[in-house]
Parts: structure tokens; sequence; C-alpha cells
DNA sequence: GATGAATGAGGATTCATTCAT
DNA sequence: TATGAATGAATCCTCATTCAT
């Protein structure tokens, strides 16, 4: 029994240094390649080759391309939701909606900027019939955040009704993200402008005059 | 219509007859698995077999995998204008602005449910990124439809607004027919309901107030 | 209605002439390579190699390594059975016992040293706990005609008892066709004496001295 | 029974007793993995894994897979010589010869059901043709126990005769192995016995009727 | 025109083995 | 000594496309 581990906690596994760093550059490497030709059409040896490992190398980490999407959709979701908790203050808790929505809206625009794989991994799972179970993890994550926030502006709205208007709007915003990532400089920011004005419009008439702030604090979660 | 061969009696070449209704064939089965697995992973093989003939056929009648999904785009897209040109008749000229939305966006929705592959071909090209050349011509073409649409209701607005706001709606549009479409019975009618929704609050403000019905007729070219 | 197919019993598919010609040499060339290095060890690119084709040409006749011993079990299960339907006649009707065994099982291995392979695809479900399902067919197959045998000649026999003689017959003759195969000339020959004392002596005290004609000639089926 | 090492107090060098553990365990892991999946499909690094190291640890003690399986098949072949070297007492000296199949195959029996790899892998070189070499090493040795034995039952045999019978009698034997192993319960004694009349009557015609006790003695070697 | 056979590069994935730590 | 990362050739299989018939 004491040779087989005598239960040092500290050192599960320490080799993992070299290993960790590994595998941030396959993520970063199939990024790349997700970025430039798409999930689907992304070979796993062209992200090893971009990554400058084996085949072999990238099956010691990952067990197939579905995880490698998997393991960054969920990295990426843990920032976006990092930099996107801030977002609630009591700075902009009673902002005029069109502030509010800058406020609410603009992070997750840079954010997408910044990581342009995020798009083509919500877009992955695309042909509409067939759901491929673990890459709708990420969608549906993303969709519970959007129905969270409408729940918090808009309380009076019915189960299913939020559920719709969800839906609507994560895909309003993920079809107008990709205008914006299609862009650059000024353009971009117009179609930035254009996006909150379509979620504003959209969404304005559903959302309540002055949801209590006690709820908004709700969110932040 | 007359396009669509009506039965002519007299009989010029029936080979050419024969081959149409092969090509219909082959659209057919290419809609068909498209929508089942979407453009990228649809084979030329699979669309063969689904149409009941040899792979050789399928080359007798399309250069190319591509080839076939540009046609198919084409032909709905044809379909779809025909469809759609009717849409303004003196009756709604003068509708007020929901109704009017109805009145465009209704026949729009009801065509792709009957032809879902639309939108899979819309989405086909779906790497943001690597515009695939020829799969565009159909983006570009509705696109134009959109931007003619909005220069007749939204005259004031100057060229880069426009088409901005064109891609926005038509962005707008088709990731909400995707919802559309991914639902049925009273689910999708709500969803269009949604999408409707979305499309007015966001066009409603840059829109003339009263378009001269002349400019109107324009739209129908 | 006309052109798809005006139902011509007498041309369902011709072009097969070359199509057939190369499954045989597929087949052949399995043979070949699952005689030299087992059928779990076999790849298809090297049978495809050793047919001289290349590796999607094996597939367009096959879907998997796995169809193509079944083929090939099938096929030569066939040439048995009719290579062997004529080892009851009235001249061995009522040999004596020693004959009888070198009438039924001498075919048996001519056969079998004709044809190498037949032994490696019986032991090609090797792994004893996992059972193949396809290749078990072949064993079972051959397992029923020796059941059938049996029951022939030791009618009295209980059915789980018959079974497990049929079991046990068919190891036996199966192991002592390795040793034949493994050996040439006189020594060859040596161990088939070898391999039919066995039988003899396993199987002797349990037939009957005189079994009915009339039920020998039901086993030619 | 001195050189399994008997827990010596001293401590010369408790490395090589702890690697002692290490390579039993890994015996044991590839024990494991070979019954479940056969000598061929099993992966070093499956049995590493089954065995709860790294694939580096397994190849400091085997310099690769097939010295695991020789290694193996030494250690279970010495085992099994300890376990039947007791065989022949006075006690079973002038049984009759059922009783003294009984007293020889038996132990062995009940060895292989406990032992299920071994006959894995005496089946591991399983491509008839294809000597593996090494593997036969277990094969030849187990070959040569039977002929020792078969030389003192029947003195008058001439050697290839005795070769022959030694064949014959070990793979009747390692067959007939296999079906006791599939099965269990009454149903494998059922086996068992059937395997013990299909020996008696293949060798008993074979045997002397009253060989001398002293050759007997020679036998324990 | 139609067929189906042929291609061969490329896809995901595995595996025995080696090596730096 | 143990680890686990690294390798790269080899595995089965697919696919867009071509070609003889």
């Amino acid at each position: 029994m004491s040779d087989t581990k005598p239960a040092e906690p500290e050192k599960p596994r320490r080799r993992q240094a070299r290993g960790e760093r590994r595998m941030a550059q396959l993520l970063e490497a199939a990024a790349s390649v997700f970025c430039k030709v798409g999930y689907t059409s992304a070979s796993t040896n062209a992200i090893a080759r971009e990554a400058g490992v084996s085949p072999g190398t990238l099956y010691q980490f990952f067990p197939n391309k579905e995880a490698i999407a998997v393991e960054l959709g969920e990295r990426l979701s843990h920032q976006m939701h990092e930099a996107h908790s801030q977002v609630f203050t009591e700075a902009n808790a009673s902002l005029p909606l069109p502030d509010m929505m800058d406020a609410i809206v603009d992070p997750l625009i840079e954010f997408n900027c910044r990581n342009p794989v995020f798009l083509a991994l919500i877009h992955s799972s695309d042909v509409p019939g067939k759901v491929v179970e673990e890459h709708d993890a990420l969608h549906a994550a993303l969709l519970a955040r959007v129905e969270g926030l409408i729940s918090v502006f808009a309380p009076g709205l019915p189960a299913d009704g939020r559920t719709r208007t969800a839906e609507m709007a994560f895909a309003l915003f993920t079809s107008g993200l990709e205008l914006v990532l299609a862009h650059e400089g000024t353009e971009r920011d117009a179609y930035a402008a254009e996006l909150k004005a379509a979620l504003l419009g959209y969404l304005g008439p559903r959302l309540d005059p002055d949801p209590a702030s006690s709820q908004r604090s709700a969110a932040r979660s």
C-alpha cells in the first residue's frame, strides 16, 4: 500500500508542466486552424502540424478532434465569463438603456474580436439537424447565460417566451458578430453599432423600464 | 414559369429533356443530402446514390461538387424571386409597418420552410474568413435584393449605411430563419413572429414613414 | 417511369464482368495475405497491394476487412460442401469404420491443403472471449455440419452430448489439420494418418455399429 | 520453490525486490490484457495502463512486447511444471489407464482454468506458417514435456512417430482445453471429460500395457 | 448518356518504442 | 526508477474525380 502512492497530495503529476504548455500550444494551433478552415474541415494532422508536433502527440492530450473543440470552447467560455462578470456594477446599474447595452455588449464584442475562434466554435455544430452532443454544450451554456440576463431585465416574461427571446437574441448576436468580425477598423465599429442597434430594437420593447437592482446583482454569478 | 418547360408537344431534342430531368433529379438528391449532413460533409457519391445514378452520371452534369450547390442556389433563388415578386401590389402598398413586414417576410419564411436547403446553401460558405468565390454569388445576389428593398423604404440612407443595414438585416433574417426551421408547428410560428419582431425593431426606426409608391414599384425587378 | 428501367430482367448489371474478376482477384490476394500473416495482422492496404490495386478499389467491393473474410469463408465453405457432398455413396455406405473415416476425412484434408486460408479463417475469430459475430457464422456453419454427421452415425446421443461431441471433434480436426498443413510430403501424410487415428479413437466408441443407410442418405443435403 | 524469493529478511538489494514486484505487477496486467483481447491486439500501453504504470516503466523491465509474453510463458511454464511434477507417485503408478489419464490431465486442466493466459500464449503465435521465434520456445518446451511423457508410456515408438504423437496429443489437448475454458460449471466439467476421452482414444492404443516404474521416475525432471 | 470500376491522397486514430526530466 | 511526453509510420477507410466500356 505504501509503495503505490504515499498519499502526498502536492505531487499528483509534476511533469504536466511541459504537457500543459503543449496543450495550450495545441489549443492555440487548433484555434488558428479552426478559424482558417472551420471546424469540420480542420484536420487533426493540420492542427498538429500547425503546433509543430506529430499527430501522435496531439492524441496524448485529446482523445479526438471534438475534444479539442470542447476544451477550447470551455476555456474561452470561462475567459469570457470572467471578462464579463464585472459588467454589473453600481456604476452602470441605472444607466439608460443604450448605455446599458454598450456596457453589456461591448466587452463581448471585444472578447470575440480577440478570440475569433469562439464564433467558429459556436457555429461548429452547424448542420441544423445533426446536433453534435458535446458541441451543443457550449451553445447551451451561452444560451443559459443569455436567458439569465433576460430573466433579470424582463422578469415578466413567461418561461417559453423567455427561451425564445433568448434564442433569438443569441442568434441575432452571433450573426451580427460575424459581420463585425468580417470587417476592420471603423467599419468594424460601425457594424458593432448596427449590432447593438438591432439588439436594442429587438429587446428594448420587451424590457422592464426599471428592474430592481437587487435582481440585477443576482446576475453577477 | 415559361422556362420550366411546360410540356411542349413538339419534340426538338428529347435528349435534353431527359437531361433536364436527370439534372432536376440530381439537384433534388443534392438538396436532400445537403440538408441531412450539410454541404461540406455531403459527398458527391452520396448525392449520386440518393439520386439513384452512378457517380459518373453526376459528373456528366456538374463539373464538381460546388457547381451542384451553385446551380441549386440559383434555381432556388429564381424560384424565391418569383414567389416574392408578387409581394408589392396595390393591396399592401400602404399597409401599416407590421403588416407590411408580414407581407414581405411571411412568403420568404414559407418558401424557406418548403426549401430548407436554401438556408443550408446560404450557410454553406461557412468559414467566415474564407470566401468561397462561387458560393458567395448567392450571398451577394440575396444581399443585393435586400439592399434594393431597403433603398426603397429608406431612400435617405447613404450608400455605406445602406449596405451595412442590408447586411445586418440579412444576417438577422438568416439566423432567425434557422431558429424557425429548427422548430415545428406552433413553436415555429412563434419563432417566425419573433423574427419579424426583430426585423421590425431593427429596421423600423430606419424606414421612411411614407415612401413613394413609385419607388416601390422599382423594387419589382 | 419508362426511362428509369424498363424492367428487362436480363441486364441488371452487365459491367460486373470486370468487377467480378477484381473481386476474385481481391479474394485471392486476401487469401494469400491471411495465410501469410493471419487475419488480425492482415491489413487492407496489404491485400490491395497484393492484388495490385489501390486501397479505394478494395473498398468498392468490400465495406471492410471483415467482409472480405466473410465472403472468402462463404465461397470456400460452398466449395468444400460441394467437394464433400459426394462422399456418401453406396460405395462407401457400408465400409468398415476406418475406411469410412478415410472416405470422409481425406477429401476434407485435401481440400484444406489446397485452400490453406480456410483454416486461417476458422482460426480468425481466435480471441476466445470476444466472439466477432460475423466470423462466427463460418464456425457455426461448419459445426452444424459436423453435428449433422454425428447425428447420423450416433443417433442415440442426446442433444447436448451431441453438441459437445461435435465441438470436440471439430476442435480435434482443426488442430490436427494445422499440423497436417505445417508439414509436407510423406510427413504430411503421416500427420493426416495421426489425425484420422485421433478422430477414430475419439468418435469410434460413440458410433453406432450399424446405422441405417436411410439416415445416412439424409446427410447429403 | 526457492527461486520465487520467499521473503528473505536480509536486505541486500531492496531495489530488486521492488523491481520484482513491479515485474509481477506488469505480468499480471499483461495476463489480464492478453486474455481480454489476445496477444496480437494487446498494446503495451494498455498493459502499462492496466498495471497502473507509465509506458516508460514497462520498457524498463521488458525490451518489447514479445518479451513480456515470453517471460509470462516461462513463469507459467515453471508453475505448471511444479504443479505437475508431483503427479507421478507410487499412489497412481499402477492405476488403470483412465484413472491415470485423470491423474495426469486433471491438474493440467485445473492449472489452465486458473491461468487462462497460458492458453492465450500458446496460441499467440497464431499464424500457422509464420513461426515467431521466441514464442515458439514455449511451444517447444511444452512439446518436449509431452514427448517425454510419451516416451515413458510408449517406449516402443520410434523417434519420429513419437514426435508426431506428441504433436498430435498436444494439439488435441490445447484445442480441447479451449473448449473447456469456453464453458463454465458442469458444462466445463463435461468438456473436460470429453477432452480426456479424446486423449484416451488417441493415445490408449499406443501405450504399453505396463511400462516399468523406473522409467516413470525419469519423467519427473 | 450511363455505368461502375479505379484512383490515390488524405482523413482520424493507434501503437511500439524512445527520451528528457 | 518512474514518468509521461514525443514520435512517425501504419491502420482502416473516404472522397472527389476520371475513365474504359
